[in-house]
DNA sequence: AGAACATATGAATCCGTGTTCATATGAAAT
DNA sequence: ATTTCATATGAACACGGATTCATATGTTCT
């Protein structure tokens, strides 16, 4: 396919471990061994999102000894999460858009 | 599936047809006919998205004689829009995340 | 009521993303 | 150099969303 920039960007939050993943770091940078087990996910399920979450620079990499650092590129990603949860909270019926199907 | 609504959310962002759509509607409200031929779709295919956005309070739905006018709850995606085009323009070289493959 | 227009809906299919599992790569320590 | 730990990568598969096509529903007008 041939998915522009923008819609990179939105499928990069469009689910549940990559959501998972943002919170995760969201109290701070982790490696990817403490992210997998903070939301009790595989390694290399982790490593994949991981990969294209950061190619669009939603994360940030470092890299210490052995292990690799994420953390979040907080300018964009932070006031995103809040528009999300305003969003849900005004107008979703306090918790949930109606299920898709 | 069991998606929560910060998935659904996204999801309804994450597509070109559904990005079409809310671009073809950031200078006004259109009805169906008026979006799908804006943005060349069919009318099924709009009828469909237009569905989901609107059941997360994405897009606001009108009664107009035949037509149902729909337009952007701009409130949320104004914003939503803003941060994305920031975040290209700024992080992604320019016009492009590298490619997912 | 019937015709014409506008939109929505259902079901089937297609297609792509996400996951999985196995394995490769890389980095530090012995 | 080899072992161990940490992460990335590749390929195959599965699942689910998006599209398609046909048809139903709804609205207005005559």
């Amino acid at each position: 396919m041939k998915c522009n920039a923008y819609e990179i960007f939105f499928m990069n939050f469009a689910n549940k471990t990559k959501l998972d993943i943002i919170y995760s770091l969201r109290e701070g940078p982790l490696s990817v061994l403490e992210i997998a087990q903070k939301i009790g996910e595989e390694q290399s399920k982790i490593s994949h999102n991981l990969r294209k979450m950061s190619e669009c620079r939603l994360l940030n990499v470092e890299q210490r000894g052995k292990q690799r650092i994420y953390s979040l590129n907080r300018e964009t990603v932070i006031p995103m999460l809040e528009l999300v949860e305003k969003h849900v909270k005004t107008c979703c019926c306090a918790g949930g858009c109606s299920k898709l199907k």
